[in-house]
This record gives C-alpha cells, structure tokens and sequence, in this order.
DNA sequence: TATACAATGTAGCGGTCGCTACAGATTCGG
DNA sequence: CCGAATCTGTAGCGACCGCTACATTGTATA
C-alpha cells in the first residue's frame, strides 16, 4: 500500500488521456485499466477506490488545462475584455482544447447534483477560470473587473454547452455578440 | 403491445416527475419502476425499450420547460435585451424552475459527447431556447437580434451550469454585468 | 358464457459493476 | 542468498444492469 510514485505518475497520464478523449461515461475500472495497458486490480493497488482514483485523475485535467491557459496567454499582459474573450474564444475552440471543455460540462453537470467528487473539483475549477481572466483583464476598477470575468466565464462556458449542439451556430453567435457589445461599451 | 394511452400518460408523468427531481444519473429501469409505482416489466410493456423511455420523457420535459416559459412571459411584447435577461434570470432562479435548467445541463453535457438519444433532444431544446428569446426580443435588426438571443442563452446555459458551483457568486456576477452592458448599449 | 386482448407477476438470462481474497512473481537491501 | 516489500495475475463475490420468456389475471365484447 506503498507503491511507487514514478509509476502511479505514469499511470495516472495514461488514465487522463482516457478519460479527456472519452469522458465521464467510460470510466469504469475495467475500461480504465484496458486503456491504461493494465488491470482493474492494479488500479485499487494504486489508488484506494474509484473516487480517488477519479478525483486524481480529474485534479491532473485540471490542472493540466490551466497550464495551458497560461501559456497559451501569458499573465503578464492585460487586454480590453473584448479582446481577451476573442483570444479565449479562440482558444477554446481549438481542436487540442476542445476535449477539456467538453470534460468540464460534464464535470460541471455532475457537480450540479451535488455528486462527489465532482462538486468540488468543479468549485475549484471554476475558480481557477475566474481567476485567470481576472488576472488578464484591463479594468482599473476591481469590482468591475471581478463582474467582467464572471460574465466571460459564463458565456464561455454557455458556449461550450451550445457548440456541439446541431451546427453550433448558437455559441459562435453568441461569442460574437457579447464581443461587439464589449467592443463598444 | 398496443397499450392503453391514458394509462402511458399517466405513467409517463410519474416517470418525468422523478427525473426531474433526481438526473440522469437515477434512471435505470428499477428505480423508474419503483418511483412509479409500478415494474421494470411494465415499462418495457409500455416503451419498446429504454431509449424510448427516455426520449419520451425527456421530450415531454422539455415540453413542460417550453410551456412555463411561455406561461411566465407571453408572446405579444417585446422587452430590451437587458430587461428580458433580468426576467429570464429572475425565472431560471426560481426554485420550481431549477430542476430543469440542473436536467438542461446533464442532458447538454451528454449531447456533447453525441450520445443519443440526448443530441438530438438537446439541439431541439436549445433551438426553442433562442427562438423563445428572440420572439421576445426588442431589436428591429433581425440579425442582431438573433445575434443578442444567442447571447443570452449562453450567458443563462452557463449561470445555470456555474449556479450549483460554491457559493454561486460567479453566475450571479455574470448576469448582473452583462444586464449593465446590455442596459448601457 | 366464450373469446380475445390488455395488463401484470415471477423468474431469470447474460452481462458489467466496484471491489476483495489469495497466491505467485519481482526486486532489492541486509 | 534470504527475507521483506513491492508488484501483479487469477478468480470470484454480491449487486445491479437492460431485457425476455412464460404464465396468469382482469376486462370488455360478441
């Protein structure tokens, strides 16, 4: 009950890679370990139960997501909300960024029933999302700025729900409206 | 296997009862069964299978959806866009209406992984989504006005995806500030 | 009253689920 | 080289899954 942290590290990526290409719907422990290259009982050797072994995996995503977030947009520099929301909008519709986005509607509609460990990763990583706009906005005022991030997480995430819908017409309109609205104001 | 319609309708309420009340996540054929008082064997008697099951109740929660919506805010006038947000809002907060917008994103989320029968109820859900706000819309502009229907929707699928998250400060903040934008446009 | 059909109970099939017991293999420090 | 610790395979438990076969009851009509 000791085991080697190299080898769980290298577990765990096979296992989020798994779990970003397919989602919450494929995670029982025998498709996990088939995708891992191992067995459902090496999986309880390394993590105590499923929960533990999704919150791990679930946590990695995360932060893995952030990282990218980051470096796809340095905290440096601080744009007008119109344009940092083009530039994210962008980004999230990128092939390689799509899968975390639509992980995190799962995780976030699990959440929403309250089921663990769903509802507080989702806590944090909607934090997590609120603080890095924050943190790249171009608004003096705080308060102000704190309500700007909220409102382009939320159309963000809006239009992350929308976009695999019929022709996902819906987000990129709305994507565009909230950017000519910002634009303007 | 032509069974009586009054008794299917009958069923068919209890059943949508208990997914409104409890997700996707309780739905297997036995909990259905015993929240409707009645068998697993029944349902199978009344739908060909459980995909139809559900189809059918999620269609006919979807038509609940639509029918409160349009019993809160009737079809004749038009509001500007930042009144028709703080009504709509006002509405996706109430607590008989929260169930639907928790079931909205599970069924969203499961859509986006293209798994049926959710896509095509949800493209359906969502598209009388932006054509409810749109009929209600104050905007000569057809195309703008479009363009501000999906923005809203957006806006509300992504507070209603952030509300249940902490201590739902973000959804609020979104709403608040995209009324200001809306308001000072 | 006989017959046709809707409605329902009982029982179980083959499968997957999370998880565990137990034994054998591997590796590495003394 | 031995013993301890790490690692892994095999096998299965009890529960639940969607679904089906088969028999039986209720009921309405001819």
């Amino acid at each position: 009950m000791a085991p080697n942290p190299e080898k769980r590290e290298a577990l765990e990526a096979r296992l989020a890679a798994h779990v970003l290409a397919h989602g919450l719907g494929q995670t029982s422990l025998r498709q996990l370990a088939a995708a891992a290259g191992t067995s459902d009982r090496m999986l309880l050797y390394y993590y105590a139960d499923k929960a533990a072994l999704l919150g791990a995996v679930l946590t990695r995503l995360a932060a893995d997501m952030a990282n990218g977030l980051a470096a796809a947009l340095p905290a440096g520099d601080r744009l007008p909300a119109a344009d940092l929301l083009a530039r994210v909008g962008a980004l999230a519709a990128q092939p390689g960024f799509r899968p975390y986005m639509s992980l995190w509607a799962e995780i976030a509609a699990e959440a929403g029933r309250g089921a663990q460990p769903f509802a507080m990763i989702a806590t944090t990583i909607a934090g997590g999302f609120v603080y890095w706009v924050d943190e790249r906005l171009a608004e003096p005022d705080p308060v102000r700025r704190r309500d700007l991030a909220a409102l382009l997480i939320a159309v963000i995430d809006g239009a992350a729900l929308l976009a695999p819908l019929g022709d996902g017409a819906i987000a990129t309109r709305a994507m565009g409206a909230l950017q000519g609205l910002l634009a303007a104001s």
